[in-house]
RNA sequence: GGGCACUUAGCUCAGCUGGUUAGAGCGCUCGCCUUACAAGCGAGAGGUCGGGGGUUCGAGUCCCUCAGCGCCCA
């Protein structure tokens, strides 16, 4: 490949389609890119919303999947991202009913079948505009094993799913107490109800008793009153003892209703005596199980009440309930109205308020499946990352409910039941009716989203089918999501997996935070503090938004999203970049793809070299344990702080020199040093990563399918690396003197070394010092150190800058006496260290060490410093 | 009411096997267009790591406790 002219900023714009697609076309996002016997690494992604937009959710698990992805792919595995879309039936259904009212229609009026034409034709429509925003992030995922959870295949395992566990008997249709959204017109489960705390009212009334008696009650509910089916004290409470197995009447309609006791009720709260209501309250429903009590359901499916309400029929729950207590109040029964904080149930979706209700649904029991779920986790064969969720997903399990699935929507699979008409006995069946006697009707409601999501890792690969793909690529990996959804979609995934499958359907879940805007503030288009990632996007760069999201967060941390931190972010790959066009314009015609021999290198080149290795295995060990923010961050400070700001600049010395040998060597470093760090960097930032990787020396066809860098142990040099540390001691001393001094950066001085132990390496790499701080003669003192000069020490080396005319003896003095008192609590902290025999003897023999030889460093240092401050 | 986190520089956050003088970005001060980079370079100021107690030779890091703030469940 010919070396390309590097622009001088990376066009992102123009750059990151073009690589998208030259990707995709090359095949390089199927696992088939590995060698047939690759071991799979194998990604389910999280499926977005069919006819959703992206958000910063969706650009935060792009980024980490992707990077899981890229890295293992280079790691030479099989990787496969399976990407996909899910129906969302709620959501999607009302978009649709919004357009058809829009219209002049309605759902009901076009009918079950036209409805779903609408419904497919709308996704037809906005589906595809997220897949295209994943791929602007550069989302590696093979696209052409891409699902849908209303596809065929994985409609035919949801059917599956549905016949096994009723066959299992895990699967039941039954009256009970649910969760009711009357703006949806659906049953929904208990985990798409929002508890939130709302300032309400408690109301005082007297409840009539047989023989003229009251006994007072309060409830936040007075509506409700009117589906009371008893009145309940605490057994033991003296006050209304003797009420018990007395009578009572439901104000306003006057129906017979008996006095229990019960040691639920709390006699510290209100009056101490409970109305139960069993068809609308979830305790009351309990309560009214254990003591046989009937149910009355006093509402309409639209949550306005019905003809078991008498007089109030017809009027919704509020109006209900104002009209009421006005009535019981003229009746004399009210006593008072007390603010009172209390908790209401809110439709996640639909946002009005929750009504329970009695009514027939589809039931998951989950007891069994909840077993089994806790084991798999507990027995450590699937991880959860960070591992505190662990408590979080045991707790939630060990207290599970049975599952509601069924939703009476039309938008999603159809429950494969069938009843008949006349004996009213219920059959699964998946293909039709059971028979052909015409007496068979299918259930008209459909399955819960989340059910189908919960086959996802398996359906997608082909279940229940033995494929090719799902024998290589189940179990997977990674389940990598956002901790918001641990309960509604991953222990479910557990739950089926174990129970559909056997198998755990992947052996670690990694949990991602939510984003936030700077200030810590959930982002919401009424607060109008969304950040849109596609916008981010175009102004920045892809690269720049997944750094900043890697880096920015941990495991299982909301993370404040920052515009300066994008920023900063699209200024490192601009660093990146820039290290780039320094190195090709230094090449001139040399193209090193290899590391230069070990004898050739020079002492800045060992040290990089050394570092580079270091860093290589630290980032390993930090991905080992999914701390990819840690290891981008390190990746970052390695590239500008060392590799750019110190070894590119001391190469400077070299490249523009005349030894021919001495250039080849320091040209091969930089290319091999930059090289890797791309290849390290290509799962953060893969854009211009893969731009750049083309341009400059290189082996292979693409970044994208290079070999994950290997530390080789043998480049780590500790007398490099503790001779630069010193180099950079002294040009950073020398740069502070030269400020201090308000020397003009422009003019060059000159410098005297006493190099102490050094002298050889001082000598040989001085340039260094005239390089990085301007200095333009480094001689040897010979002789006398001058008076009129500053000195810069470190350990037992000294370097003297005669200022001429500028050094000020008394501030000299006092820089000296500052430097020399912070050396001199240093020394006395370490010999107090040192002197304390259990350390000593306690301590890891290395760390003993090196506080020993940083003790003689410092000693060295005071010495010098001393000595200079006698001579002033 | 139960559970789980969090509290580190002015702001937003890293700091996961306990071990140099606790780091970064933004902001702030001073100085620089030094032929890769002003999306940059150089030099700085700024923190008793929420309070208290404990374990340890050694604690931002482990344990207990209190306070504050947040989330989840009921």
């Amino acid at each position: 490949m010919t070396k390309r002219e590097l622009t001088q900023n990376f066009d992102f714009k123009e750059a990151e389609e073009r690589l998208y697609e030259w990707w995709l076309s090359n095949g390089y996002f199927k696992p088939e890119i590995a060698s047939s016997d690759a071991e799979p690494f194998v990604i389910s992604m999280p499926p977005p919303n069919v006819t959703g937009a992206l958000h910063n959710g969706h650009a935060m698990f792009v980024s980490l999947e992707d990077l899981m992805i890229r890295h293992a792919r280079m790691n030479g595995k099989a990787a496969l991202w399976v990407p996909g879309t899910d129906h969302a039936g709620i959501a999607t259904q009302l978009q649709v009913e919004k357009m058809l009212r829009d219209n002049g229609t309605s759902r009901e009026e076009i009918g079950r079948e036209a409805f779903l034409d609408a419904t497919w034709e709308w996704t037809e429509k906005y589906g595809g505009r997220i897949q295209k925003q994943l791929q602007r992030l550069g989302a590696s995922c093979d696209w052409d094993r891409e699902r849908f959870t209303l596809d065929e295949g994985l409609s035919r395992a949801v059917g599956e799913a549905f016949v096994r566990l009723w066959n299992d008997g895990l699967i039941y249709k039954g009256v009970r107490l649910i969760n009711w959204s009357p703006g949806l017109q659906t049953a929904v489960s208990d985990l798409e109800v929002e508890n939130e705390k709302i300032q309400g009212k408690l109301y005082y009334f007297r409840y009539p008793v047989e023989g003229g008696e009251f006994l007072p009650v309060a409830t936040t509910r007075p509506e409700t009153i009117l589906g009371d089916t008893a009145v309940c004290v605490h057994p033991e409470d003296e006050r209304y003892k003797r009420f018990i197995g007395k009578k009572a009447y439901v104000p306003m309609l006057n129906r017979e209703i008996p006095i229990i006791a019960d040691e639920y009720v709390d006699r510290e709260f209100g009056t101490g005596a409970l109305k139960i209501t069993p068809g609308h309250d979830f305790n009351d429903y309990e309560i009214g199980l254990r003591h046989n009590l009937d149910i009355i359901n006093i509402m309409n499916k639209d949550a306005t009440l019905n003809e078991n309400a008498g007089p109030y029929a017809g009027l919704n729950r509020f109006e209900a309930r104002e009209k009421l207590w006005a009535d019981m109040t003229e009746a004399g029964l009210t006593i008072e109205v007390k603010p009172h904080e209390m908790t209401v149930p809110i439709s996640q979706r639909g946002g009005e308020i929750i009504e329970p209700m009695v009514s027939e649904q589809w039931f998951v029991k989950m007891k069994p499946l909840a077993e089994k779920a806790l084991q798999a986790v507990r027995e450590g064969h699937i991880r959860i990352v960070p591992e505190h969720f662990e408590k979080v997903y045991f707790h939630w399990l060990e207290n599970i409910e049975d599952w509601c699935i069924s939703r009476q929507l039309w938008w999603g699979h159809r429950i494969p039941a069938w009843t008949n008409t006349e004996s009213g006995e219920i059959k699964v069946n998946l293909d039709g009716p059971p028979d052909d006697s015409g007496k068979w009707e299918q259930d008209p409601d459909v399955l819960d989203t989340w059910f189908s999501s919960a086959l996802w890792p398996f359906s997608t690969l082909g279940w229940p089918d033995e494929t090719p793909d799902l024998q290589r690529f189940y179990p997977t990996d990674i389940m990598e999501t956002g901790y918001d959804i641990l309960f509604f979609w991953v222990a479910r995934m557990i739950m089926m997996g174990l129970w559909l499958t056997d198998q755990p359907p992947f052996h670690t879940v990694y949990l991602h935070g939510l984003i936030r805007d700077e200030q810590g503030q959930k982002m919401s288009k009424t607060k109008g503090n969304v950040i849109d990632p596609i916008e981010v996007v175009e102004e920045y760069g892809a690269d720049a938004l997944r750094f900043t999201l890697l880096t920015g967060a941990t495991p299982g941390n909301d993370m404040n999203l920052a515009m300066s931190r994008v920023e900063y972010s699209r200024n490192f790959g601009n660093k990146v970049w820039q290290i780039g066009r320094f190195i090709l314009s230094n090449l001139e015609d040399e193209e090193p793809t290899d590391v230069p021999q070990k004898p050739d290198l020079d002492l800045p080149s060992r040290w990089i070299l050394s570092r580079l290795n270091r860093l290589i295995e630290t980032v390993d060990r930090l991905f080992a344990t999914y701390q990819y923010g840690e290891a981008g961050r390190q990746i970052l400070s390695f590239v500008w702080d060392e590799f750019a700001d110190w070894y590119v600049e001391m190469s400077k010395h070299v490249l523009y020199g005349s030894n021919a040998q001495a250039k080849s060597s320091t040209r091969a470093t930089l290319v091999h040093v930059l090289e890797t760090c791309l290849r390290l960097l290509h799962p953060y930032i893969p854009f211009i990563t893969e731009e750049l990787w083309q341009a400059i020396p290189h082996q292979g066809e693409a970044l994208i399918i290079a070999q994950w860098p290997k530390a080789d142990t043998s480049y780590f040099d500790e007398e490099a690396e503790e001779l630069i540390e010193t180099f950079k001691e002294l040009v950073v001393g020398i740069r502070n003197v030269r400020n201090e001094y308000k020397v003009e950066p422009s003019k060059r001085i000159n410098a005297l070394i006493d190099p102490g132990s050094l002298k050889d390496v001082l000598t040989e790499y001085s340039y260094i010092f005239s390089r990085l701080c301007n200095v333009h003669d480094v001689d040897l003192l010979n002789g006398e150190a001058p008076t009129n000069a500053a000195v810069v020490v470190s350990a037992d080396t000294k370097i003297y800058l005669p200022l001429a005319g500028m050094i000020d003896l008394e501030a000299e003095r006092k820089r000296l006496e500052k430097e020399r008192n912070e050396l001199a609590a240093q020394i006395e902290r370490i010999k107090q260290l040192l002197a304390n025999e259990n350390f000593v003897t306690r301590a890891k023999p290395e760390v003993v060490q090196r506080e020993r030889e940083r003790l003689a460093e410092f000693e060295a240092s005071y010495q010098a410093v001393e000595e200079r401050l006698s001579m002033l």
